[in-house]
DNA sequence: TATATATTGATAATCATTATCATCCCCATT
DNA sequence: AATGGGGATGATAATGATTATCAATATATA
C-alpha cells in the first residue's frame, strides 16, 4: 500500500496500520523531500482524519523514525522535523541549510564512505551520519546584493 | 588574559568582561574539548561566582557563541551544548557520537573542502558545516560482546 | 460474541530556554 | 568624591516543544 520497503518495515515491526497512522504516512508521502514539524503534520493529517490529536502525531512520528521509515533531525528552529526516508539516502542525510531563508536542499552524492571506512578501521561501528552545510543560497545572495549595493 | 584570539573577539565586539563572564569563560577553558550544557556550566561557574544565575549563563553562552568564541550544537539529549572554539576547528565541527555511552570524539582532519568547493561552484556561500557520525565506540562494542556473546 | 490488548485524544506535566523587571554595578562626568 | 546613566544581573514568570497520564475506544483473537 505504501511501497514495498515501507510495508516490509511496518510488518517486520508488527506495527498496526490504524486510520491515524495511515493519514500521517500519507502526509509524509505527499511531502516527499520536505522536512515537516509535528505541528505541520498535524494540520495536514487533520484534513484526512479530523479528530487526530497532537499526541498521536508525536507518537507516530517517533515510532516511524525508530523503524527508519522517517528520519528525524533538527535545523535552526528548535523543533524536530521529519522527512520520508527514501531507500537511497537512508542513514545518509546531507542537508544544505540557507541561513537567510531557511530553505533546505539536499546533497545527493555520498563522498563520505572513505571517512566511514577510516573510522571503522579505528574500531568504531558507524551506524549513521549527518552532515549539514550552513550557507547563503544563490537566491538570497542575489537578493542581498540588490538591497545593499 | 584569555589568549590573543579570544581577547580580540571580545574587544571587537565591545563585550565587557564582568566577573560572571570571566567565570564562564574560565569554565569553558577548563573544559577544553568537552561539550557542556548550560546547567553544567552553571555548576562549575558557581564555584567561582557563587551567586551567578542560570539566566546569566544562558545569556553569556549565547553571546559568546554569537561572536564565535564558543560553538553551540545539540547531540541526542535535547539540550544545547557549548564548546570552546579553538582557532583550528572554528566553523568545522566534526563529532563522533557513541550511541551507547554518548561519548563524543572529534574528527581532526578535514576532508570536506572539496565538497565545499563544489557547493561554491553551484553559487552557495558556505558559512559553516557540521558533520556527525553516530557510532558504537570500540569500548562499547567490546562491552556488548561480553554481555551477549 | 467476549475479552485481552493496543491505540487514541484530551490534557496535565516536564524541561530547556527566553522574557521581564527591579536592582545592582561600573564608568564617565562634574 | 558624589552623581547619573546604561548595561548587566538574578529571581522568577512565561513560553513552547515534547512527553506522560489516563479514561475511553477500537481491534484482534479466542
Amino acid at each position: 500500500m505504501f511501497g514495498k520497503n515501507i510495508n516490509k518495515k511496518l510488518k517486520d515491526n508488527d506495527y498496526r496500520l490504524t486510520g491515524q497512522r495511515t493519514a500521517i504516512l500519507e502526509v509524509m508521502m505527499d511531502n516527499q523531500g520536505r522536512h515537516l514539524s509535528a505541528e505541520e503534520v498535524l494540520v495536514q493529517a487533520r484534513e484526512k482524519q479530523p479528530n487526530i490529536g497532537i499526541a498521536t502525531v508525536y507518537r507516530t512520528l517517533e515510532k516511524l523514525a525508530a523503524i527508519d521509515i522517517l528520519y528525524k533531525s533538527m535545523f535552526n528552529d528548535d523543533k524536530y522535523r521529519y522527512e520520508l526516508n527514501d531507500d537511497h539516502n537512508e542513514h545518509h542525510h546531507h542537508h544544505i541549510v540557507c541561513l537567510a531563508c531557511g530553505k533546505i536542499a539536499e546533497l545527493e552524492d555520498d563522498l563520505l564512505c572513505s571517512l566511514e571506512g577510516q573510522l571503522e578501521t579505528q574500531g568504531f561501528e558507524v551506524v549513521d551520519h549527518e552532515l549539514k552545510f550552513f550557507v547563503y543560497c544563490p537566491e538570497c545572495r542575489e537578493k542581498s546584493k540588490r538591497v545593499s549595493p
